[in-house]
DNA sequence: GGTTTTTATATGCGTTAACATATCAATTAC
DNA sequence: GTAATTGATATGTTAACGCATATAAAAACC
């Protein structure tokens, strides 16, 4: 199936899960049946540009574009720099390293506050593992997304921790339950990652960078 | 046919324009038959999302997924502007604004020259046709796209006339030729779009502003 | 001047794949 | 345990895409 799209369609699915809905609501905001949805994030279809469009919108996606001498301004925006971009693929490594130590201190922190939360000490442990290996640019980036979906459970356990006493934990709370859940399924990406690039390969048909030139030459014909 | 992707179907066509190739010559880089992009153009189909990928490369863009909070940025980058932008709507009317006057005056200069180009002097008077008018953010940013594609032929015609005798005319030059026939093809779309204008309708289903909200609501489902 | 050839875009038609409907399996809440 | 929710799969319909051709314009040729 085209290779081309699979980049996009993860980044849908990276935005879907970030804005934690689900397939279904969000076929349902978009019109779009739930099957449709899977087969897209699994780049089992090349989608049409009207279902792109409707998709990307409905999750505070604009779809545009930009010509390709503005696409290192268009990423450095995106990733919060006003401008000021040195070598690209470079300080994306960098910055997926601090986001890893940042996420992995915080999730060692809130260990101590919730010990039966043994889900907060698995991902700090895959973290761990992640932080020994040589990240290239690819699966830097898909780390990013991936912290990048649980800084809000994370930030609400540790709002949580503040006005609760450490010792009786608080493991029945809704919101504390949800959070602890998208924190699994992001764990779980995760080691999945790990374990693509223990085994070399590069990590699954999944490269949320934004659709850019990773093959060499397009003007055959 | 879903007018949300004419949005882009004509930003395609408008940067084919500007890098003077013809449906056939982008079909063949990108290994589409030119009926295709003839009906792509047309917004007679919707399509699929590898081929708008590969459409675009081919044309030196790239397609990227905005967060809306983004995009009054980037369509500042796009415009040249490193930042610093107040109303977008407002500057964006003025910039359209500027880019009248000097085609204008440009045109103008050049009928001196070449006074049997008829289609200077005809491109002139549309241009001050559409400047009696007050434009939409809209017609406004189209009335740029095309502007800018005839940045080039201009510049084409001003350079002859520096080398060249301004009485004998060289109307048979071969690249006179193709510059006046790409000037007349957008004073063509001018001509249709004040048309448009004077009608009251928006100017038919064309609003090459990159894929933009312009409509109220979408989460009905 | 007319005629032919080339160039540029638009239009049927058949094939294949996107998309809709319904169902299924797996995980999680209760 | 059951019930509900999430994501994946099977099948029919509609539309995108590839191929061939038509039409229109300009170029080239005589």
């Amino acid at each position: 199936m085209a290779y081309l799209v699979e980049n996009i369609a993860q980044e849908l699915k990276a935005a879907r899960n970030k804005k934690g809905l689900s397939q279904r609501e969000l076929g349902a905001k978009v019109g779009v049946p739930q099957s449709h949805i899977s087969k897209i994030e699994n780049g089992a279809v090349d989608l049409k540009t009207s279902s792109l469009i409707e998709l990307a919108r409905a999750l505070d996606l604009e779809l545009m574009l930009v010509p390709r001498a503005l696409t290192p301004a268009v990423q450095g925006l995106q990733r919060g720099l006003t401008s000021r971009e040195r070598s690209p693929s470079q300080t994306l490594v960098e910055s997926a390293a601090k986001d890893l130590e940042r996420t992995r201190k915080a999730a060692q922190q809130l260990t101590r506050f919730f010990p039966d939360a043994r889900e907060l000490q698995e991902l700090a442990n895959t973290i761990k593992d992640l932080q020994n290996r040589r990240l290239a640019a690819s699966p830097a980036e898909q780390i990013r997304k991936l912290l990048e979906q649980i800084e809000a459970p994370i930030q609400a356990i540790k709002s949580m921790q503040k006005t609760q006493d450490p010792i009786e934990p608080i493991t029945s709370d809704q919101e504390f339950l949800k959070s602890v859940s998208q924190i699994n399924r992001v764990t779980r990406d995760l080691r999945h990652l790990r374990n693509a690039l223990a085994h070399g390969l590069s990590p699954s048909p999944q490269v949320p960078l934004p659709v850019y030139r990773l093959d060499e030459d397009d003007n055959d014909a």
